[in-house]
DNA sequence: GCCCACACGTAGTCTTGCTACCTATGAAGG
DNA sequence: CCTTCATAGGTAGCAAGACTACGTGTGGGC
C-alpha cells in the first residue's frame, strides 16, 4: 500500500510499536512489516528521520549498544511519548471517524 | 481537528461529496463542514487547487453557470471519477485497518 | 576474497495542504 | 451614496512530511 498516505500518522505508529518494548531502528521496520502483514514496508530513509524527530520532541530516548560488534541504537518510549501516544490515538479515532463518514463506514477490525 | 492529517485523502473526500450530486466549490466546502459536523473546515486555498487537480486527472468535470449574476463553477463526477472513488474507498479501508491495528481498533461508526 | 543481510544515516526531491492575498458581485446598513 | 459583509472563485509561495538514492561499515556464508 502507498505508505505516502501515512503523512502525519507515522509518528503515532512508531510510538505504538515502541509501546510494546524498546527496539532498534531496523527492528522497528521489521515489527511494522510483521504486524501489518507486509502492508507497511517502510524504507530506512523514512524511519530514521522520524525517530530523530521523535527524539528531539522528547517522545523517545535512544541508547547505543554494541551487540556482536554491531552498533545498534535502541529506542524506547519516554513518559512524554506515552502521553503523546494517547493523544495520537484520540486523534486517529477522530480522524478515521470523520473520513470514514465520507468513505463508507470504517470497517470494524476483524478479531 | 488538524486538517493537515488529510494528506492524500482529500481527493477521496471531494469525490465522495460530489458523489451525491454536482456542487460548486463553495458549496463543497460547506458540505464537508456540515457532514463532518464542523470537523472539516477547509480553506478555499485547499479546495480549489484540489478540484483543478481532479479535473486535470479527469475525475471531475466543471461547467460555468451564472446564477443571479454570480459566476458559479459547478463540478460533477465523471465515470473515471466514480471508478477512482471506488479505488479510494478500498484504499481507505486498507489504510484505516492497517493503522487501526497499531492505534487501537478503529471504532465502528455510530449509527 | 566477495557478496549479501544487517544496521545506521543524510541530502535532495516531490507531493500536498495551508496561509495570505487578490478579484468581483449582491444585499444590507449607515 | 458608500461601506461592509457573505458569497464565489482564484493564485503564489511556504511548510511539512515521506520517499528515492546514496553512503558508511560489520559479520557470516559461499
Amino acid at each position: 500500500m502507498k505508505a505516502q498516505a501515512l503523512h502525519g500518522h507515522l509518528d503515532a505508529l512508531l510510538l505504538a510499536v515502541l509501546e510494546r518494548g524498546a527496539l532498534h531502528g531496523y527492528a522497528i521496520i521489521e515489527a511494522l512489516r510483521a504486524r501489518s502483514e507486509g502492508a507497511l514496508d517502510l524504507p530506512t530513509g523514512t524511519i530514521y528521520p522520524a525517530l530523530r524527530r521523535l527524539e528531539r520532541a522528547g517522545h523517545v530516548a535512544s541508547s547505543w549498544s554494541t551487540v556482536n560488534g554491531r552498533e545498534r541504537r535502541t529506542y524506547e518510549l519516554t513518559d512524554s511519548g506515552r502521553r503523546a501516544l494517547a493523544g495520537e490515538r484520540a486523534g486517529w479515532r477522530e480522524f478515521s471517524a470523520t473520513v470514514g463518514q465520507f468513505l463508507g463506514d470504517t470497517p470494524p477490525a476483524p478479531a
